[in-house]
DNA sequence: CTGTTAGCGCGTTCAT
DNA sequence: ATGAACGCGCTAACAG
């Protein structure tokens, strides 16, 4: 007769703590619990116990007991994107430092991996989703919700009832770089945008175009490829090679900007804020980088996790629209004031 | 009498859609399980019902009953690090596509994190963990392993059994650097290098100065600060500051290089590659935008990403350190050759 | 092919 | 403060 093999992995439960340490496998489960009474020389030996046999408490087990994941997922595209990495980082360290674990998503390539993402994170009875990428199927929604998920959108689309829907002010920001173009004695200001643009960053090109109209002058504007650095380089190859070349221009991101800037420079033999001022969005690091130097608006990343993780922690969290100011980070992309403030 | 308040969170269950579907609880379970038999006509009833109730498995529930939970965990600092949220996006990508979950853990602060992150790893029964930054404690590896956990570890130090160490051949790649210079007809060259340098970025360091000293030349070396952009506009200026100004430098990091170029650049109007020469290393995308056209070496991330799934999936992997080579990535910071080759 | 039974490891009653 | 019993939601093993 063959012995019979396991196929189960081995694991350290309570259960050999509690006849290591001599007690009911219950005093160890308390001694892991916070908040629970057991009697300071049990609790010792227990600790003691589980240190020599390597015992942690198995979260799948507990999770499934109290039905409280302790998990959040974090939805997003285009991860090594310079400002959704520094997202993506700030969010699992204030997670962590939240006491939750986070689960990364990697929604890159077709669109319907949104759907497969929320899903995924439905199984693991995740806490919360916070999308950073894409729009799920408002149905797909409800089933989150009827699970008692929470469903955190940043940067994206409005009217998405049950959510919280948070980010920085676009058009506000849009308006402001509009003034600040103007005021450095831009006499032909031009506009750099994607397109394939998220919402959040149309609502920046609405914003300064709105600027625009109102204020009276025109705006050459140059919209194609992706939002990315390339996109950057040929958009403002485009831009330059005009006859009426633009010496002011807003760019949507800070990687268009810098393709701008590159293109400028490296293509033109034009230098920044001399020939040109450039302005950008989301303060990249590579914004401080010497070589561009670029003026831009730092996303309000940190009262958007502040809110973000006080959304989610409430109870009964109702649907929530925030718009955070956009701080505008000056540096020297810009030509200095020629023209008054009105 | 005040009727009873439930504070579980409401669920979906098989058993739910069981009673929906009129079929036995197990049934369900059946038809979400790949490879049961059960009927077309039953299995049909049931995801109709499941799609109605809005049924998703429970996998806290299935990873537990099964001790397999299909989550691997990430554990990596700076993560917003231009090369590490390269890797990071691959990894998750592909670990999806493998059908595992990710979960990120970020290390960033202290280093005493990379111990807890083990720990929560650990609570999870997380199948394997990939370690991008720091090294564990050799007694906490062990509790991982006795909990049925994998270890991978890329870009660390040696000497580390039972798990998989992978990474770029960095010896020699210092070696190809210092010939490359060699070869474009530097006559003083230099080193810059980050004094917090992990151990792989120090084997770099090393390769090149080895394959200096059996070349039979001198190397300026400049070591300090961080492994980042700012260090590398502090050491460019330091080394072009001098006397015996360097016209090669092989720089440990493409952050660095991108500092010294713009250090080049910026503060003392040389250009590459007329100028000067700059090796890099990691082929971030900012090595490719125009103002840098940085030369430097691809890490075969790829490959390691092949190898580390494949040495998760199988079932006893046993201890291994893999080298693969760095491709060298010619582009314009590095002088034509003007030495023939021997 | 289907249903019944048992158990994954844990936390929370309810008793003592 | 401690122990016994129960159930979280699920799947594997065993009958029929």
């Amino acid at each position: 007769m063959s012995e019979k093999v396991s196929s189960r992995k081995q694991q350290v439960r309570a259960e050999d703590v509690a006849r290591h340490a001599g007690v009911s496998r219950v005093s160890v489960s308390r001694t892991f619990t916070p908040g629970a009474s057991v009697s300071d020389a049990t609790r010792a030996k227990v600790l003691k116990s589980a240190e020599i046999l390597g015992y942690r408490v198995n979260r799948l087990a507990s999770s499934l007991n109290r039905s409280e994941s302790g998990i959040v997922a974090l939805v997003a595209a285009e991860i090594d994107t310079p400002h959704r990495a520094a997202m993506i980082a700030e969010l699992s360290e204030r997670l962590q430092a939240a006491g939750k674990v986070t689960m990364l998503i990697n929604t890159s390539g077709y669109e319907e991996r949104v759907k497969d993402a929320l899903l995924q994170a439905i199984s693991f009875r995740t806490e919360a989703a916070i999308i950073l990428s894409g729009a799920p199927d408002p149905s797909l929604a409800d089933t989150c919700f009827s699970n008692g998920m929470k469903l955190v959108l940043i940067n994206r689309e409005e009217d998405f009832p049950g959510s919280l829907q948070i980010g920085p002010d676009n058009r506000a920001a849009g308006k402001t770089a509009l003034k600040a173009l103007l005021r450095a004695g831009c006499k032909r200001i031009a506009l750099a945008n994607s397109a394939n643009a998220t919402w959040s960053i149309v609502e920046r090109q609405k914003g300064f175009l709105a600027a625009a109209e109102e204020a009276g002058v025109d705006v050459l504007c140059e919209v194609d490829g992706f939002t990315s650095y390339q996109a950057g380089l040929e958009l403002g190859t485009a831009l330059l090679d005009r006859e009426d070349r633009p010496d002011g221009i807003f760019c949507t991101t800070d990687l268009i900007a810098c393709g701008v800037i590159d293109a400028a420079r490296q293509r033109f033999g034009l230098r920044t804020p001399d020939d040109l001022s450039v302005i950008g969005f989301d303060n990249i690091q590579q914004a401080e980088w010497e070589g561009y130097d670029l003026t831009t608006f730092a996303q309000p990343t940190d009262q958007i996790i502040d809110k973000c993780l006080e959304w989610c922690t409430t109870e009964q969290p109702s649907s929530e629209t925030v718009k955070l100011p956009a701080k505008f980070v000056w540096r020297n992309s810009v030509q200095k004031a020629r023209v008054p403030m009105k």
